[in-house]
DNA sequence: CTTAAAATACGAAGCCCTTCGTACTATATG
DNA sequence: CATATAGTACGAAGGGCTTCGTATTTTAAG
């Protein structure tokens, strides 16, 4: 058993790891196109490969250097990332009162029904588990 | 009609927002001594006041100074900053899908059945707002 | 082999936020 | 008025993240 590491990817970093998570293992080249395509601003080669070599560094991300060209892939699950980064912004923003960013969140943006169906479905079960 | 500012606090304004939102109008002095009281680290004084100085400029902070101690107030409701926050929050780490992250925190973060019962509540109602 | 193209490595600048030291100012006390 | 005390103003250092320029290395083509 281990301890989790505290990860904290910035928010370049994030935008690096979505694009892994989505696209599977990749080159620096792909990941700076993907990231220049769906911004209007552009960000240069070299910015790409830096934050890609720190992240490597951080274990962010392993590579595979067995070719001139690396292939990088996300060493971190999707799901982990958000709740660490969750825990912090619940703490930061609300105190930690999951309940009010819960009334918030549903209160403030577009869900559609099936979404509150599923969120509905999920509290049923949290009922059930603690009966008491 | 206006457009809603870019509000972005700082994870240091936002603490200093937060005792500000609970105690009400308050001195430089009372502000860092809250904040040195409830964490571990403490905060020089300068410190502080540099902080809410900056704070006043941007207009997160309103101050009376027609006492020699100045006496700042909070400038933006708990509410929409939490709204701005979340916003952000829900596109950087969620790529903007509400339901995801609601489903991450009833599932992760304990939540009282009072709390549940509550945000069932609200799902009930949105689900009758929008029968189609 | 030579050259051009494409990739990696790396240092350093620039920006923002936080932190604090220091100077200046106002107030109360004797 | 003199002095101590508490407050404000402000410049600047330090750290972290992002960005890029430049040097070096590898590969492919002639």
């Amino acid at each position: 058993m281990m301890m989790k590491d505290n990860i904290q990817p910035t928010q370049a970093e994030l935008e690096i790891l979505q694009i892994l998570w989505k696209k599977g293992p990749s080159t620096v080249r792909e990941v700076n196109e993907i990231l220049n395509d769906s911004q209007e601003k552009s960000i240069g080669y070299t910015t790409t490969l830096k934050i890609m070599q720190i992240m490597f560094e951080k274990n962010l991300l392993s590579r595979n250097d067995s070719q001139r060209t690396h292939v990088y892939a996300a060493e971190v699950r999707e799901g982990n990332i958000q709740s660490a980064l969750l825990d912090r912004f619940l703490h930061a923003a609300y105190k930690g009162s999951a309940s009010k960013l819960a009334l918030h969140l549903l209160g403030n943006h577009k869900t559609t029904p099936d979404e509150l169906a599923e969120i509905k479905a999920l509290i049923d079960q949290l009922e059930k588990n603690k009966p008491s």
